[in-house]
DNA sequence: CAGGATCCTCTATGATACTG
DNA sequence: CAGTATCATAGAGGATCCTG
């Protein structure tokens, strides 16, 4: 907020505690319950109808995938192709914006199926050293 | 939730959709506005105290930086250590599992100085289009 | 200093109904 | 089919006051 460096150039006085970094921004798009779930299902099919991302991302309702969609279409992530046919159709696809993403989160992925079970482990210690 | 098939067999029904997926979980902590700034932090520093940590994370009140703490300590992420002094001295520091976080954060804050100019374009560009 | 307890206010999200 | 619009609500998160 202060001022817009944020080239990257502080080493220890990081700022990424400012809104407006980038990183910041990152976590807050994919951190969203819907956004990371749909460029996943995307970056497995390839391309998905609004039906059949809905089928897929199980507990969506269909106003968040809405919402999510356009935001992910707007940030350059992926494209919204509308066929005027009788029923109207849409298709979501991801672009190479978006399909860049999918290495980062299956680095995330990664560390999920390695250390979570760690995780569970240390929770439970707690909950239960605290009765 | 049904097998412990997760490893990346399922090429189209992936199971991340659910919310037991250790995916979705891990995106929950750290997608988690103050937590990842936490790890940071602490990955920066290597041991902060309490209002330390409330200074460097600007905009964080102090309600959410307790609750914050308490989760990732609860996960095994960080430790607390309490310095019974006259007026208390807590430290936080990170586990080797929360330092072990690090990388792939670090994978994701590489990919956003790098695409989220490309991304704010795109933004940019979608909001011109529809006035 | 660290943090517990409260109160209060938005915002995110779901449910529902309607439409091109 | 693929949305848009509206209503309602749980809960996130901030502000404030209090204490070991």
């Amino acid at each position: 907020m202060s001022s817009g460096v944020d080239t990257d150039a502080a080493p220890v006085r990081f700022d990424a505690f400012s809104a407006e970094c980038p990183s910041r921004r990152l976590l807050d798009t994919i951190g969203d319950k819907w956004a990371s779930l749909t460029i996943v299902a995307l970056g497995l099919n390839g391309r998905l109808r609004f039906s059949e991302l809905a089928a897929r991302i199980e507990g969506v309702s269909q106003k968040m995938l809405t919402q999510t969609l356009r935001n992910l279409e707007r940030d350059g992530l992926l494209t919204r192709t509308v066929t005027p046919s009788v029923p109207v159709r849409v298709d979501y696809e991801l672009t190479p914006l978006g399909a860049s993403l999918l290495g980062p989160i299956s680095h995330l992925k990664a560390w999920a199926e390695e250390h979570m079970p760690a995780v569970d482990e240390a929770r439970a210690a707690y909950d239960r050293s605290r009765s």
